[in-house]
DNA sequence: ATAGCATTGTACCGAACGGTACAATGAGAA
DNA sequence: TTCTCATTGTACCGTTCGGTACAATGCTAT
């Protein structure tokens, strides 16, 4: 019989595969059985309070990966527009591009969210909020920072929305794109036309 | 015994909600009735196809309701400028400042979306489609207003998104407060600033 | 009045649900 | 080796699932 869990971390990114396709309600324990290759007496073993814990488990642990990841490196950036600048690769590899859903969202949306309400309103204000402190660095009025880094982030969720819906990556990348090049030009950073064309095949428009 | 619905079409605002709350797999029949008022046996005589024709016949009525109220006035506007922002003021109201969800965005996310696909596509993409023809007809080049109009549509998924994570209605309106003004700049269309205030008090900047 | 048909409540189906109990199994420490 | 305890598979619990069957109830038209 083969292993393919060997202890509790193991399996979170199978549950969370499951949780992002079948959202809360829909992840039944078949389905994450399957998934994890864990019985329901593992699942119980390392999950003793069922569903609600389990959810927890891997909302923890991708609040964990943003925040080292993408949070931590935008607050405390030296190199402002270049951590930005990464932020949009780091969100397209770990997004791809659109193709994966964005479970903290997907949570927030549904009417379980409830358990998980903190959770979900902490991971977007801490986004946001490490986001404007990278704006602010280049000298950008906080309010206005504020309103760019709200308007990034929902930017993106709803990137993943429409490309998912148009099931086209081209849609999200074009998006964020967008969003990429309008955070740099608020931070005072010339992006170079040529760089545009190497991300985003021709999409890009104005600034040449 | 009190009549809730008459006729099929009274079933669908009921069944709209639940299917928004819970999502697809979420909406059990037992929720169905009791926010429809009817009982298993009226739901299978106007829904003979179960959960997934009832779906259908919901996505449909949305469809429909943004077809008419929204796409036709955009695609066939003569004053482009005021009817784009009629449509933010009808698109707030509509998804009551991000408190309501887009049910046809949760269905794109969720892994059900398969049968509702074309659905789901169209609808986005007619969406985008006729805000670029709104954009276009004030001169902005069709590339650029394709880009615009797939932002502004992303954005409004994307602030549902976030002012549900946060609870909070003024996440949506400076967002979409945003989206509405540049949309506005770029057809050339001079945002009066008292009017931006009586809209959205204070979080406006630039162009005073 | 009554025939006909749309509408409805209720009982019921097999399957799947989340969760529990527990005995069998494994690896590591002594 | 033997003891220990974490890990696992499996049988089982009561409940709820989506869906069906059907008899009872209304309207409406004649």
């Amino acid at each position: 019989m083969p292993r393919i869990v060997a202890e509790r971390a193991d399996a979170l990114p199978g549950l969370a595969e499951v949780f992002r396709e079948h959202g809360y309600e829909g992840a039944s324990l078949t389905h994450i059985s399957a998934a994890t290759g864990l019985g329901k007496g593992s699942l119980y073993h390392f999950f003793p309070g069922g569903k609600e814990e389990m959810m927890a488990a891997v909302l923890a642990d991708i609040d964990a990966w943003f925040e080292t990841e993408i949070f931590a490196k935008l607050a405390h950036a030296t190199d402002a527009p270049a951590v930005v600048d990464a932020m949009f690769d780091a969100v397209d590899g770990y997004f791809r591009s659109g193709q994966r859903v964005c479970l903290v969202g997907v949570v927030g949306l549904g009417s379980a969210r409830d358990p998980f309400a903190a959770a979900v309103a902490g991971y977007f204000s801490r986004w946001i909020e490490a986001l404007r402190k990278a704006i602010v660095k280049r000298g950008v009025a906080p309010k206005t920072a504020k309103l760019l880094a709200e308007e990034a982030v929902a930017g993106i969720q709803g990137a993943i929305v429409l490309s998912r819906a148009l099931d086209d990556t081209g849609t999200f990348q074009r998006i964020t794109g967008q969003l990429r090049q309008r955070l740099l030009d608020a931070m005072g950073y010339s992006v170079l036309w040529a760089d545009l064309v190497k991300r985003n095949k021709g999409a890009a428009k104005s600034k040449p």
